[in-house]
DNA sequence: CGACTTTTTGAGTATACACTCCATTTTGGA
DNA sequence: TCCAAAATGGAGTGTATACTCAAAAAGTCG
């Protein structure tokens, strides 16, 4: 049998609370109770869909993950100031989407799905970051241009790291100056 | 009022087996009962000498972190070189706690105590940075050289996160190459 | 020894957590 | 309208956690 609308509409509230929960107070904020109280229903209801609340969780992850993808559509285009500007953007916008990365990440210790992920996503990156260098600099070789990007993007992912745990940090600022290292 | 031999010796094991546990299995295997078993002890005589469960945990990460510092005294001696080597062997030697380190970090969402910790930490590390910036360069203004550092200590940590993913990572040559650029 | 202080014990408290069970209600197709 | 499958409510379970407390033991020193 097919799926009820009113089963779809649950999921749909679950996962929308849980997405919001981890935005406000991270991994240790999405308990169960907090998730099934924002999401107007109980227990009962939440494992009905879910076989875990880590699986609600990998789902918030996954899309999360999907929307920070880098734009196909820009592919081959793109400047390194682009890339650069891009990413001062994705920081400083979903910057609590950025904590939640890191906790996962970093403490990924049963299933380690998500720290995969993020590392595919951190190597795309800097594939883009390497194409960028290379087009500037035709002279350039392409594992000098990777270990560049590789340096660039560590610079602009600990100056982000920075500007989580302290929100007065002029993440902008540093981060072009980390850039214009290549410039 | 002078402490006893075998208070001194008991916080020894409890500090051993809290550093073991956090290197074996993370944050979440380092629970009280874990901690007070291997060290012999029980849950009374932790609190006899430590306040919490965290500040234990802290002191580990503090020993850690002195134990690779090239200038403990602040004596104002060291050069960019020896600092950045210094955490580089403190990433590669004390990798599982350059875990905890970031778990920590990261995790202090609920209680941001942890976190202004780690903050200050930086804060001072960064301090040392721009000194040796400095005494290397007498040219340099005081708030480029801390910006600098800033930018140095940003590649580094994010460089470490990297390498934290992925242990295939040659962090020790991305670290220097940061440093040669961002120095 | 004897008085005093520090340390240890270990059962006990309070709490939070993920998850289960199943009677009841709702849904949507035939 | 009927009915089986799907969804729900919500109390309940089991477990793990950090932490407490008062009495007992052991160390220290005159």
């Amino acid at each position: 049998m097919a799926r009820y609308q009113v089963g779809i509409r649950t999921e749909t509230k679950i996962i929308e609370a849980t997405r919001q929960l981890l935005a406000e107070g991270g991994l240790d904020a999405a308990t169960l109770k907090a998730i099934c109280d924002r999401a107007g229903v109980q227990a009962g209801s939440f494992y009905n869909i879910f076989p875990s609340k880590e699986q609600a969780i990998m789902q918030v992850a996954r899309d999360a993950i999907q929307v920070v993808d880098p734009d196909p559509e820009h592919a081959g285009t793109d400047t390194l100031d682009d890339l650069v500007d891009a990413y001062i953007r994705f920081v400083i916008d979903q910057s609590d989407l950025a904590r939640i990365y890191l906790q996962l990440a970093v403490s990924g210790s049963s299933d380690d799905s998500v720290a995969r992920r993020f590392l595919r996503h951190h190597v795309r990156r800097v594939e883009r970051f390497a194409a960028a260098m290379l087009r500037a600099d035709g002279a350039l070789a392409d594992d000098e241009a990777t270990t560049k990007a590789e340096v660039l993007l560590g610079a602009l992912d600990g100056l982000a790291f920075r500007w989580v745990l302290d929100r007065t940090f002029d993440f902008a600022k540093h981060a072009r100056i980390a850039a214009s290292h290549y410039g």
